[in-house]
DNA sequence: CGTGGCAAAAGTGTATACACCTGCCTCCCC
DNA sequence: GGGGAGGCAGGTGTATACACTTTTGCCACG
């Protein structure tokens, strides 16, 4: 296995300025600071494969890169632990985490059973303007797929999944949610996913088109078949 | 004698009763694990209502206890806060959380999505020895309310759905699920559930019993009456 | 030529130091 | 007498120091 060298250079301090620029996938917390932007640099840096799986994230050189001690990088490290986008080992430090196939069949074990319980209510729920801001979404899909925008694409395939949770005006299912997203995203680039962007988008949108016809048992299904689908285009068996 | 509890420090809620404050035996030095022991000491002390919500926990008070510096307590409240059982405000510092009702009320409906979910999976995947597993877990429930052991009954009462979520040999599902309950007994206590841990009980064996004749439509619908019947019992309304 | 072990280097785990913010009490001024 | 400015105590946010563990590289030895 190739050891990527000169590895944490790929991450950057991408936002000094401490705007709002919330986006739908990560957890907002609050009590932010200094120490959010750091995780949030890492997550996109893992995300976007500057990082790969198993590369050692030494708390003195994320600190330099970042231009603060250590302390802030430790607490950034221990909630991306939590996350699971990066294991903590006592002693040895924090590597970029390597989901083991048994992790990656339950990961989407539990999205199938939560997000297939999810579009269930949804069908007796939704409203057309919710229909509609969907519709919004799958084109904002299709136009970053069209632009090749790689790191866009993948956001917005995600946030898909988190929109829907939103529109129950559930933020705890939303949460909950995001927090598997983030753990497909690194499965599926850990397991070189051979499902294509527009394929799943192509999916997106049968299901929004299901909820617009309020028929549950066609969405319950494409939802299934959708989580299904990405999984089986995994390289899990070897 | 089977108080073999690990050594719960007494953490006095520093607004109501001022009383003084007392020291353990603190035990074994275990390097590695010492954030752990004070998440879990504090974790129980809520849970058993020794620490109510909105009571500050300041750092350093902790820190005396538990003869510890204040950076091993501030790992303990980013962990609990992650968890949702403290709240942390910025520059303000740590308080037990006070979830709100709205809170309240999509966590419970989280639960009933995700354990109706679970038990559908249940009845097709879970084997004799399975059940006789959860007919141990059902006795051990009955002996703590008979012995009026309230920790030991709320913990396994907890752990039932958690036993549950582990048949299915999904430790995502299980730890998603520990989490969620953890959240759900903070909610009990702030709103002073009326349901009887006798009632509990007696639902937990109905659902074993469906789950036992592998009788999914009536298992999935006492899970969710479970479910609803708990969060009917508390005091959202006023 | 490989192997075992020891010592230095690097890195993590915890404690302490210090700056700054917040809340409160006092005291001055109106 | 009331209201606001200012300072003081307590507490949080971040940096730094230090102890101890793991890793690494080197050299002697089989």
């Amino acid at each position: 296995m190739s050891r990527s060298r000169a590895s944490l250079q790929v991450i950057e301090p991408s936002t000094p300025p401490p705007r709002r620029a919330r986006r739908g996938v990560t957890s907002d917390r609050l009590p932010a600071g200094a120490t959010q932007r750091i995780v949030e640099s890492i997550t996109t840096a893992i995300v976007e494969r500057r990082l790969m799986p198993g590369t050692k994230l030494a708390e003195q050189k994320i600190a330099d890169i970042f231009k603060v001690s250590r302390t802030l990088v430790r607490q950034a490290l221990n909630q991306l632990s939590r996350d699971r986008l990066v294991s903590l080992e006592p002693a040895r430090g924090a590597f970029v985490a390597m989901p083991s196939v048994d992790e990656a069949r339950q990961v989407f074990e539990v999205r199938a059973m939560v997000e297939a319980a999810m579009v269930r209510q949804l069908v007796a729920r939704i409203t057309d303007a919710q229909i509609a801001q969907l519709r919004v979404h799958l084109s904002a899909e299709r136009e970053a797929i069209a632009r090749t925008d790689v790191s866009g694409r993948t956001r917005l395939l995600a946030d898909f999944h988190v929109v829907l949770a939103r529109l129950l005006g559930n933020e705890v299912l939303a949460q909950l949610l995001a927090d598997l997203l983030s753990r497909s995203s690194l499965i599926s680039l850990m397991y070189q996913s051979a499902h294509s962007a527009e394929h799943s988008q192509d999916e997106h949108a049968l299901i929004v088109d299901a909820l617009e016809r309020r028929d549950m048992r066609a969405a319950v299904r494409l939802m299934e078949q959708h989580i299904t689908s990405v999984e089986r285009n995994l390289r899990l068996d070897p």
